[in-house]
DNA sequence: CATCAACCTGATCA
DNA sequence: ATGATCAGGTTGA
């Protein structure tokens, strides 16, 4: 490994595995994946991380090093007797900040398709468009896509082909800044969001999180809405749920959002059966 | 600050 | 092994 990054806390096998983020894989102790078109290794150390591939400032800020994860969590404990455990259990579990391109690409792909087909389908559109790199393919920029549809057409992608098109190629003439949209508060992010077709409350919730720098968005997706209705008897459609976690938690809701994602995955996990495999 | 079926396709469930 | 059902959701009625 190059160099070293300290920041504290910080669990590459949460941040990295919680799926957040799409690309990364874990070999051994090593995680790998891209970030931007450079393909990035990082181990988990004490304090921090060994890293090689990108600049320290470029992972820092991708690592949102600069969020005191323990006054968030701590904040969060403050307010509500399960955050308290949650935040001891899963101390280290941070959110990330993704690149707003390839963040909504990734998201208006992911709907309404389970997590192995997602990754596939992200796989094909980067093997198919991306820079080639030692190690693999970068995800591509817009006009790359934008250019020929007619490959986009092979990628399998269902309904969500025409999604994709139409986003790559409004991004790449300029019709749609991303960019502008990153700086305007929350409430004005997710409206503008919401105007692209193929988005709607939840995938621009995730894009205002995940990579828009908006920490009070609280996604609400099927784990969440079955966490909401169990653990706090909560129900009613997306904006009551989605309410109800950032009056609940805060202006960091995003972070209690990932720690009871992270719960619910968990408590599935367990549920099942082991059956050793094939 | 709701509701509900339809929707591409491959994974996963009987 | 093979057909039904489901999946990190969005849309339009």
């Amino acid at each position: 490994m190059r160099g070293f990054l300290a920041i504290a806390p910080v669990d590459l096998d949460l941040t990295l595995g919680c799926g957040q983020a799409h690309r990364w894989k874990k070999a051994g102790d090593e995680w790998r994946g891209f970030i931007g078109n450079r393909v990035v290794v990082l181990k988990q150390g004490d304090a921090g991380v060994y890293f090689e591939g990108v600049p320290p400032s470029t992972l820092a800020a991708y690592l949102r090093i600069d969020d005191d994860v323990d006054s968030i969590y701590a904040d969060m404990a403050s307010r509500d007797p399960l955050m308290s455990r949650l935040a001891e259990r899963y101390r280290g579990l941070r959110l990330l900040r993704q690149e707003p391109w390839e963040c909504l690409a990734t998201y208006m792909l992911a709907t309404n398709a389970n997590i192995s087909r997602i990754g596939g389908m992200v796989e094909e559109v980067c093997r198919r468009f991306g820079d080639e790199v030692e190690g693999g393919h970068a995800f591509p920029r817009p006009e790359q896509i934008a250019g020929s549809p007619e490959l986009l057409e092979e990628c399998r992608l269902g309904y969500r082909c025409q999604r994709l098109r139409s986003l790559a190629e409004r991004v790449a003439d300029g019709g749609i800044c991303l960019e502008a949209m990153r700086h305007l508060d929350y409430e004005g992010c997710v409206k503008d969001l919401k105007t692209i077709d193929g988005v709607g409350d939840k995938v621009a919730d995730c894009v205002a999180l995940f990579s828009m720098d908006h920490l009070e968005a609280f996604p609400v997706d099927a784990r969440i809405k079955r966490c909401l209705n169990t653990l706090y008897e909560v129900k009613g459609g997306y904006q009551r749920l989605s309410e109800f976690g950032r009056g609940r938690f805060g202006d960091a809701a995003g972070y209690a959002q990932e720690l009871l994602y992270q719960l619910a995955g968990d408590q599935r996990s367990l549920g099942q059966t082991q059956d050793g495999g094939q």
